[in-house]
DNA sequence: TAATAAAATCAACGCTGTGTTCAAAATCCC
DNA sequence: GGGATTTTGAACACAGCGTTGATTTTATTA
C-alpha cells in the first residue's frame, strides 16, 4: 500500500497494471474498462490488483497524482534559477515541454478518453505561477466576468493542449507554444474593453 | 421505438424516465447510474426501460439529439428573417438564448457530470453559421495553426458556457454574451500576428 | 361502449463482473 | 538459507445486466 520502493515484485506488478491500463485507455473510455479485463491484459491475478488499488478510478487518480508531482518538480527548479517572477510565456513553454516529456502518460490521461478535469488542474498550476504577473495588470472587471474569463481561457488552453498531443506533438512545441501565448495575451486584452 | 407521439402511455413513461435521469445526473456521473437504480427512481419496470432504450448512454444520446434539433429549429428561423449572413455576435447571442430557454436540460447535459462533447457540437453549429463571416477574413495561418486555434476557442467557449450555466445563468445573458464575443474577437486577432 | 391492439408489469432466467476470503505457492530481502 | 512478504488460484455471496414469456393494464377505433 505504501511507497514500496523496496519490493521488486510490487514494482513489477504496478508497472504491468499501468501498462495494461494505458493500453486499454487507448481503445475505450475508462468507464468500460473492468478490473477483470485489466488484470487479464496485465497478466496478473485479480486479487493482486485489489491489494494495490480500490478500483479503476483509484488507479487513474494515483497515476495522475504522480504525474502532477512530476509537473511540479519539473517546473519548480526552472523557475528558481531564473530569479525573477516567471512570465506567462515562460510558464506556457514549460507546460508544453512537460507535456512532451511525459507524452506517453499524457496522451492517455489527456487523450480522447482522458480526464479533462486533470488537464484543468495543470492549467490552474500555470495560473498560480503567473499570479504575480497578472496581479499587476490594471484590470477592471467584475468578479463575475473574471470567473467567466478564467473558464474560457483555461478550457481553451486544455483544448489546445489536447489537440496538440493527439495530432502530432512530435513536430515540436514551437508552433503550439507560440499560438497559445498569443491567444492568452489577446484574451487578456478583452478584459480591458468595455 | 419509433416516434410514438401517439400513445399517451409512452409519453408518460419517457417523461418519467427522463425526469429521473436528470435528477440522478445532478447527484452523480453517468457512469455510476445503473438501469436498475434509474427505474426505481422513475417508478417504472426495468423491462419497460429496455423497450425504449438500449442502455443509459442511449438515453442520453436521444435526449441530446432532441436538444440539438431544438437548437437548430430555434436558430434557423431567426437567421432567415434577417436576410443577411449572421455575424458572430448574433450567433453568440442566439446560442446563449437557446441555452437559457433549455436551461433545465442543459444544466444536466452540460453540468458537472455533463457531456462536453455534446457542448462541442453546439459550438460547431455556431462556427458553421459564421462560416461566411470568417471565410472572408484575410487570415494567413497554416492549417495546423487553424486546427489548434479552433480547439482553443471552441473549448474555451464551452468552458464559458458551462460556467455561466452552473453559476447563476439567471442573471441574464448580457454579460456572458458580451464577454464571449469580445474573447472570440480577440482570439481571431491572434491569427493575424506572426 | 365494447373489441382489439399496444404497452407496462411481474417473476424468472443465465450471464458477467465485483470485492472478499483463505490456503498454497512463489518471490524477495537480509 | 530462512523468515517475511507478495502473488496466486479457487471459491464465495452479491449485484446489475439484458432477455423471456405470461399476465394485467391502458389506449385507440369501430
Amino acid at each position: 500500500m505504501e511507497k514500496s520502493h523496496k519490493d521488486h515484485r510490487v514494482r513489477v506488478t504496478k508497472m504491468l497494471i499501468r501498462r495494461a491500463f494505458t493500453e486499454l485507455l487507448r481503445q475505450k473510455p475508462i468507464q468500460s474498462i473492468s478490473v477483470k479485463e485489466l488484470c487479464e491484459q496485465a497478466g496478473i491475478n485479480r486479487g493482486t490488483f485489489y491489494a494495490h488499488y480500490t478500483d479503476i478510478y483509484d488507479l487513474r487518480t494515483q497515476m495522475e497524482s504522480e504525474l502532477m508531482e512530476d509537473f511540479q518538480r519539473t517546473l519548480d527548479p526552472f523557475l528558481d534559477q531564473h530569479g525573477h517572477p516567471p512570465t506567462p510565456a515562460e510558464v506556457t513553454a514549460d507546460i508544453f515541454n512537460c507535456l512532451r516529456d511525459n507524452m506517453d502518460i499524457c496522451t492517455v490521461v489527456l487523450g480522447e478518453y482522458g480526464d479533462r478535469d486533470f488537464a484543468m488542474r495543470i492549467i490552474a498550476l500555470g495560473w498560480e505561477r503567473c499570479h504575480d504577473y497578472y496581479g499587476r495588470l490594471p484590470i477592471k472587471s467584475t468578479p463575475r466576468e473574471m470567473e467567466l474569463f478564467y473558464a474560457f481561457v483555461s478550457m481553451g488552453f486544455v483544448g489546445l493542449m489536447q489537440k496538440w498531443l493527439n495530432t502530432g506533438a512530435a513536430d515540436g512545441t514551437g508552433e503550439a507554444v507560440n499560438l497559445a501565448q498569443r491567444l492568452v495575451d489577446q484574451c487578456v486584452k478583452a478584459l480591458f474593453q468595455d
